[in-house]
Formats: structure tokens, C-alpha cells, sequence
DNA sequence: CCGGCGGTAGAAAGGGCTTGCCATACAATC
DNA sequence: GATTGTATGGCAAGCCCTTTCTACCGCCGG
């Protein structure tokens, strides 16, 4: 039926072996021969089968990169990244949308490491659940003894977790965020979080009440509402704590995404951002300078991180397991925050 | 050094086959046999070999999806339908970004064909150059001879090429943008192409002169100017267009991200939308909602065509090879257009 | 008491490729 | 002209599963 090397080397009338050879070009073999083969392959239409070959040398040509979903240009950004790297190597990506789930997240990695992927990259933060991690930390360490390589994108790192980590800096990120909206004058400051539980959702709040705290503030409990990173729950929140008694006149999202569901709330209560309402983002995905008004956000350098975690999936890096490095961030400054006073 | 199925077999004192058998359920096994053969699994930590396995049934658990870029909407979003679907089946999806080339193209599928990949979903337009069409074709022929399903997402048939088709009506969405914009008033309607060669840029722009020759007029060479389908050069055309000694009333981009540069153009120039200009794009991104003026454009079903393109490529949608299907999009008015007079 | 059968398990033959090792042929060297 | 070297090619043993075919066992019905 499908045509294998052996026909190919039948077809040459030379041994398989060397079509293998001229395939590879490992190994020295006489033009004239190696031109008899290429021209055998090319008539007979010969596609090798990347298992058997797999099977034979103990290791695949590709690289499996995990997101929450590649539709959400956070995620997309990142795996394209990765992706891109990997074609310059000539390896496929397997891309896994995990939708956030541990469970989905752990089925993934056991189904790469079937396919004895050469790396996995792990983007976006993780669930704080402790028997997760621990089954994690475990599968990664068995990766990592059967050499397949484990990435951390912009996850903290894992106890016990032999994983590559390059972690954004979402705390001191949030931090400058809030310092800079109280810089501006605000006091009532809306909160909204991301899922509970989750280590990015932490991370920013911790960098918000860290701003607060340093200025002498408390935090306000009813002005921190917990969201899940997505436009629709941007919107309640916000529509939420725009019809309290009293108001915020600011409020930070967890990301640009549920920003934008802050913005919409507002326009439909009639209040103008940023004279009645200062509304702040975070990761600065590309729409983010086109909202209206253009978000003031924190930048998070996500495509050159993916490029970084793809070199170190390759190995073009060096770098032990367990290593831990951390990706700065950089406060963008554009026009949906102003003072509380002015219009 | 890594486990193998016979390892498990001698833990559990039964033969290979035994335990290839209780991992595939697919033949009785007495249950105090499961029980020694799972434990031995559990112990061992046991990962099946995918490419030993793949080879042995000469099939693979993998789905291949190409795309432009991931990190575009327009991509991921069927991308990740696509991806889902696969999920369903528990197969693993391989996402490769061909960048637009048809030389990447080519590469990924001869890599995909390698893989033995169940299916091949392509997405977006095509490049209109014979000499890739005709070896896409060939390429498709013998994917399709080798039981491997091509699928293409949202780009038109290619003549000799047994692939699935699920087209965008790009022409008749197009036409009723065009008509809409000539029916709140505009005469003056500058448009932006996609890059020149490109069948969704061709499409497009036919829908565009079809809605103006209907209505009997003519197209008017100064006022279609090219692009890339990207933000930048929605601007510098909207720049060019608008510098114009006589500017048009209304622009249409070929995409809505094209449309999002048109409105920063305009912003830039002090350009009220659509009080003094009326801006349409095309797709309706979940960016466009958001944008200032929220985007009139045309809505394409990303997920639910990328999921179908799922189904079919699972062949849960029982198509013959060549099948062409064409999918409706729909006039989206929201406010980035409105009347030449008004304001 | 025996042929036969349902229920389980094993032996072994692939599946298509790589690669260490050996064989050959001819050129080069003394 | 014998010997060592170099360049090239083949042999065959894996790599790790799946699956057909055969074997075995205890049991039933005749």
C-alpha cells in the first residue's frame, strides 16, 4: 500500500541501509548512488513514517506546548512563540488547549510523554491545589528522567518540580500598577481578581494590596471582587461595584480581557472613562492600545518569553532543571487612568 | 532505562501480549490478570510508546492544523475549535504557523504526511499561484490515498484537489457590506485590500465592486488601495486615503484588524468616526465590539466552521473527499457607520 | 466418557526505520 | 607486488508495540 524504505531501496538497487543514509545524510555515500535514490524516492513518492523512525533513534521531532486556550491571545502569543521556534529546528508543536483544568492539564502531559516529546511547555499559571502539584511535580520529574525537557511559561515554580521556570513578575507588575493609580490621587480603588485559587490571581492581588499597604492603606474588602479573567465577568464585577453606595472611582482588572468587560460596564452606565471612572488592565495584549479609551496596563513581554521558553525547550539554553527565572514586567501608561478630580 | 510493555509483562508474570491487551480492552482478561497487570503499570510507572504503537496499527492518534499565525483571532479561534473537537477523541493536535507562505504550507503538510496524522485541517485563504496549487493538490491526492483527510477551513476549493471543502462566503458577505454602505448615503467608499494573489483578498474585493456595480457604479482605481491584512497597514493606507485631495467618506478594510489601523489613522488625523468618516471591517473579532467606535462588520462563524472542520476531520461527518460547502457570514451594524451628512 | 466449546493466555510474526559492525573494492604507499 | 588505508555499501539486530493464530483448561451435553 504506502510505500517504506525498502521499496525505495528495491526500487535504487541498494540496501535499505543506505537509503537511509542518503536520507539523513549521516553517513558518506557516492553521489551517483545518492542520486539514484533521491530520483527512486521522488517516482515512488516515499514519505518515511516518522514513528518507525521514532521508534528507532528513541525520540520524536516534537514539542508539546500546553495553554488554557489558544484563543485567548494571552495563551496564543506565548504558543506562537514557541511554535516558531521550534520550526526554525524543523520540530512540529503539539498545542493542548488545557480550558484551565488541572485534570485536563495533567491528561495532556501524560499523552505528550507518550508521544516522547522532546520538550513540554507549560504557559499561564497554575491551580493552587496541593494534590495537583504533587502529581505535577511527579509526572515532571519523570519527564524529566526520560530526557524530555519541561517548561515553565509564566507559571511560578512548583516544589519538588525539576521544571525550567520563567515566571512573570505579576506581583511587583501589580504593585507599580496600583501605586501608580494611587499616584494619580484615587483611594477608593476597585479590585477585580481572577479565579480564586489560582497562582496569577495571587500574585496580582498580592502586588495590589503590597501598593496599598506601603502607602499606609488597608484594603477594602468590599472593593475586591473575585472575576475569572474573562470579559463577561469584567463586566459584572464591575457593574457590580459601579451601582454600590459608594463607588469606586477607579478600578483595576486582573487582565485586559475582563478590562474590557470594566469598559463596556461603564458605557452602558453612562459613565465616561476616565473623567468618571479610571479603569486599568493588565498583560497588554495588542487591542489593549485600541480600546477606548487606549487601556493603561502592564506589559508583559509574552511573545519574547515564548521565544525564550521555546530556546530552552530546545535546549539552545543551558539551563539545569529547576532553575527559576524571572521575566520583569513594565508599567504602560495610556489613557484610562487619571486623577480622580479632573475630567 | 525507560519501562516497556514486557517489563510490566515480567512484573506481572504474564506475556506481552496480556498486557498490551488489558491497555487496550479490547479482548477478555480474566480480572484477577487486569488487576496484577494494572498494579505492575501503576508501579513501574509505565508510559505506553506511542510510535511503537502507531507503527504496529499504522495510524496515529494526531491531528494536524494549519494556520497563518496563531496569535491572530481570526486563526486561533478555529484553531482551537479544531482542537477541541480532537480533545473530544482524545487526539492530539499539531499546529504549525505557515506565516501565509505557501513554502511553509507545503513543508508542514509533507511533515504532517511524515507523522501519519489521521487529518489535515488548513485554514484561511489561499495564495492564487499554480505552481503551489497544482503540488498542493498532488500533495492532498496522495494524503487522501494514504487515508489521511485534508480538510480546508474557511478557503475555497482548489480544482483536482480531493479535499474537503468548508468555505467562507467572503464574496456575498463583502457585497452586503459594500450595499449597506451605499445605502446610508456613502458614494465615496475607499477600500483596503488584503495582499494582492490571495483568495480571501480577491473574494472580498469582488463582493465589494459586485454591491457598487449593482447599484451602477464604478470602481474608482484611487480609492482601492493594498494592504496586508494587518494594523499597520490598515493605517498607512487610511493615511494615503485620507491625505487624498479628495478623501472618501467612508473606508472599508479587508479585515477588522486592518479596520482597527484605519481607526488610529483617523484618530490621528482628527478624524471624528463616523461622524466625519465611516469605517468598516470584516471577520467581527471578539476585539471588535471594543473598539471605538464599536466595528460594523461582517460576522464570520470562526468556531462553529472550525468545529465542523473538527467533525469532518474526524470523520464524524461522513463527506466525500472533494465535498465543497459553503458557510454564511452575516452584516454586523453596530457604529463605526453612519451617513455622509450626519454627525 | 468424549467431542466440542467458551474463556484466557502465549508465541511469534510483523510494522518501518536506524546503526554498529563487517565486507568489499580500489587507491595509495613502501 | 604485498600491505595498509579509505571510501562505500550491506547485514542484521534492534526499537516497542499489536494481533493473528494456536494452545490450554475446565466444563457441558450427548
Amino acid at each position: 500500500m504506502t510505500v517504506t524504505l525498502a521499496d525505495v531501496a528495491v526500487h535504487a538497487g541498494v540496501s535499505p541501509a543506505t537509503v537511509s543514509r542518503v536520507l539523513n545524510g549521516n553517513y558518506p555515500v557516492a553521489t551517483g548512488t545518492r542520486q539514484r535514490v533521491l530520483d527512486a524516492v521522488r517516482t515512488l513518492n516515499y514519505v518515511v513514517n516518522a514513528h518507525a523512525r521514532a521508534l528507532a533513534v528513541n525520540t520524536s521531532d516534537v514539542l508539546g506546548v500546553l495553554v488554557n486556550n489558544v484563543s485567548d491571545p494571552f495563551f496564543a502569543l506565548m504558543a506562537g512563540a514557541v511554535q516558531r521556534e521550534a520550526a526554525r529546528e524543523d520540530l512540529l508543536a503539539m498545542i493542548g488547549n488545557t480550558g484551565g483544568s488541572p485534570v485536563e492539564e495533567l491528561r495532556y502531559i501524560r499523552l505528550l510523554l507518550r508521544q516522547r516529546v522532546r520538550a513540554i511547555v507549560l504557559t499561564g499559571g497554575h491551580r493552587d491545589d496541593a494534590d495537583y502539584l504533587a502529581e505535577l511535580a511527579e509526572l515532571v520529574r519523570h519527564a524529566v528522567a526520560s530526557d524530555t525537557r519541561v517548561v515553565f511559561c509564566g507559571r511560578p515554580p512548583v516544589p519538588g518540580c525539576p521544571a525550567i521556570t520563567l515566571d512573570f513578575d505579576n506581583r511587583r507588575g501589580a504593585q507599580a500598577l496600583t501605586r501608580y493609580v494611587l499616584t494619580v490621587g484615587h483611594r477608593r480603588i476597585g479590585y477585580i481578581t481572577g479565579p480564586a485559587g489560582h497562582s496569577t490571581t495571587h500574585a496580582r492581588l498580592h502586588g495590589h494590596t503590597d501598593a496599598l499597604a506601603e502607602r499606609g492603606f488597608s484594603v477594602d474588602e468590599d472593593l475586591v471582587v473575585s472575576g475569572t479573567f474573562d470579559r463577561e465577568s469584567g463586566w459584572e464585577a464591575a457593574t457590580r461595584l459601579l451601582s454600590a453606595p459608594e463607588p469606586p472611582t477607579a478600578i483595576i482588572a486582573a487582565n485586559d480581557t475582563v478590562a474590557l468587560g470594566v469598559l463596556a460596564a461603564a458605557r452602558e452606565a453612562g459613565i465616561a472613562v476616565p473623567a468618571g471612572l479610571s479603569v486599568a488592565g493588565f498583560d497588554d495584549l495588542p487591542f489593549s492600545m485600541d480600546a477606548y479609551p487606549a487601556l493603561t496596563t502592564v506589559r508583559l513581554p509574552l511573545v519574547a518569553a515564548g521565544q525564550r521558553a521555546g530556546r530552552i525547550a530546545l535546549g539552545e539554553e543551558p539551563l539545569a532543571p529547576g532553575t527559576v527565572a524571572t521575566v520583569r514586567t513594565e508599567l504602560i501608561v495610556r489613557d484610562s487612568v487619571s486623577g480622580p478630580g479632573e475630567r
